[in-house]
DNA sequence: ACCGGCATGGCAAGCGGTTGCCATCTGTTG
DNA sequence: CAACAGATGGCAACCGCTTGCCATGCCGGT
């Protein structure tokens, strides 16, 4: 019946092991590795060598408790299942890791009460928050932010600092290069309306639009997804515009198809732009155009300030880090068909 | 200069607090939360409510000190800017979340020392590890393993429990598709020797092909990269052979761009068959064909094994839990050209 | 009236580090 | 040679929660 208690986990050696082991007190050990200076070298030297033929490694976790520093980060994403995010995440990990800490990471299913929760779970554990596409109100980052230092990502909160990638210089680039190729008329196909990076890219388009001008239409909103880029075409296509830009890749791919099985050849009749450069943005066909943000350098921007906040630096909420934006030219954009694009018959 | 140490971080209240408050000793308001019938029903309520309006939280570091109960798992990613993992993450994060579980990931970036290295930070921290896609040898895994209760996804390794898909089945419907299409011969595009599942998966085609009278070829092996797969399409060009399957999807959409490039066309040249049916293999011209496993179901089934082990549950090691894959079709397969798949000219 | 047993709550000893403060020793300095 | 500062190591009190064990009170049973 019961098993003779078989590999039993055996219990890891502990600072008081070490002293032992040394022949000195277990402060000492404690001081050998967190304050190196502050015990004499030859001592350091020895329990440190001890230490390691024991096998010793200071527990996270008690160290935790009375210091309150865990080494570890929340990241918290809106939807771990879209691509988007996965450079963000390495960016993040890796420069957590050049620190020495470790991410945990927070999938919030694009719903604001997931996130809440998960968010709260996690949050007593961390030193500091990473929130990426965070369907939170302003008002419930900036609890957050009360508890706990945190980073806002592609999103600007009043007083929380953030990191967002240059929407208006990406616009810009993407409505002058529609512009160049003798485009004279623009639609926008919007994402959510509580997206902050929505509100951001339409603000900007129209300034370029403006400054080139563009002619300028806006549908929607519609769900970021591909269907709802599908769900778009039809609007699309009434508008009769021969250029099109939408809030992200997904739309922009939905849109595309959704084109293409109404006959609307891209770009031949109609140009498209996304956001985001995700990957499959380089699969569909065409080639879909597109503004690539830095992904992996936010990533690791956010997780700096974070870790310099927590080094004891004053967190920097005047302005967000920017980081600059670049345009993806691939085939789904060319010159208008003649007849196109001076608007509606 | 120094500013006046403005909105204080407070410290949030304890046990101790709330005992306070409630006239009672800390250890009553532990058990109150935590063994629940131990103390009487009243006084167990008015704890609750005074802890209530206190907003006192259980510290999950301090409880885990004398209990070892983080109620943290750890998830190992080898990469995680593969798309293919991201099902994975949010099943297994689903399920932690409904077992009051916080889910660390942690990316190896394809890198057995990467792997290694984040691992051992964090495994003091966690109560269990999910290992997917393990760069570590079969003897690391199991050194892991020791260490805590440990479950490898689609990957078997002696003594650790396992969740795989159905890589048998999966491939027999491919090789049955391609049969039933009229295909007499397939080439299999191998990916890295390294892996458990391309062995696997090679395996399994050799009897499905024997059972179906097909013949068989094999090529590689190729990184398991878009960037591979155009290179395997010279490979497969010179085999002559009118259908493939692929190792993995981005295998088999970079080698349909590399055929597609050198003029074949798909599928009407060549058939091709994916596995995994990542986000993308949908968004390919044609789209591709592929073998889909249970993506969430593999991440949900392995914290569900996890958490139930420490539950108390004896492992399951003895075989691995198999999840029924499914064949997608989709445009990138149909009957071969005549003149072409009845082998070498 | 006495005893065993159960329900309930408190005491105190951890869990494994960290750190303020004190004791000791050594080397300076006047 | 006394006074003193700096370097080094130890002591012990935490951090917040868990839990084995004991004390008390109350009940039914004999």
């Amino acid at each position: 019946m019961a098993d003779p208690d078989p590999p039993e986990r055996r219990h890891p050696p502990t600072i008081y092991d070490v002293a032992r082991a040394a022949g000195v007190a277990p402060s000492t050990v404690s001081r050998a590795f967190s304050r190196p200076g502050r015990v004499n070298a030859e001592t350091a030297e020895r329990i440190r060598r001890i230490a390691a033929e024991l096998g010793y490694r200071t527990n996270p976790l008690a160290r935790a408790l009375p210091t309150g520093r865990t080494s570890m980060l929340a990241c918290v994403i809106a939807d771990i299942t879209n691509p988007f995010y996965g450079e963000i995440i390495r960016g993040a990990e890796s420069a957590a890791a050049e620190a020495g800490y470790v991410l945990l990471l927070v999938d919030a299913q694009e719903s604001d009460r997931q996130e809440r929760e998960a968010l709260d779970r996690a949050l007593p554990a961390v030193e500091g928050v990473v929130l990426t596409g965070s369907r939170m109100s302003d008002s419930a980052i900036r609890m957050t932010a009360k508890q706990r230092p945190t980073v806002v990502l592609n999103r600007e909160v009043a007083d929380v600092p953030s990191v967002v990638s240059d929407n208006a210089q990406g616009m810009r680039m993407a409505a002058r290069h529609l512009a160049d190729l003798g485009h004279r008329a623009v639609t926008y196909v919007a994402g959510p309306e509580a997206s902050w990076a929505d509100g951001m890219r339409w603000r900007s388009l129209r300034e370029a639009a403006a400054e080139l001008g563009l002619r300028l239409n806006r549908i929607g909103p519609y769900p970021p997804t591909i269907p709802g880029g599908t769900l778009a075409a039809e609007g699309v296509g009434r508008q009769g515009a021969s250029a099109v830009i939408a809030y992200n890749d997904q739309l922009a791919i939905g849109l595309m198809r959704g084109l293409q099985a109404a006959g609307v050849r891209v770009p031949e009749d109609v140009s498209v732009v996304g956001f985001d450069n995700i990957f499959g943005a380089e699969l569909v066909t065409p080639g879909l155009t597109t503004v690539a943000a830095p992904l992996r350098a936010q990533g690791r921007a956010a997780v700096r300030g974070l870790i310099s906040v927590l080094g004891g630096a004053r967190p920097r909420t005047a302005q967000a880090v920017v980081l600059p934006a670049r345009l993806v030219v691939r085939a789904s954009t060319g010159g208008p068909a003649p007849g196109r694009g001076h608007g509606r018959p």
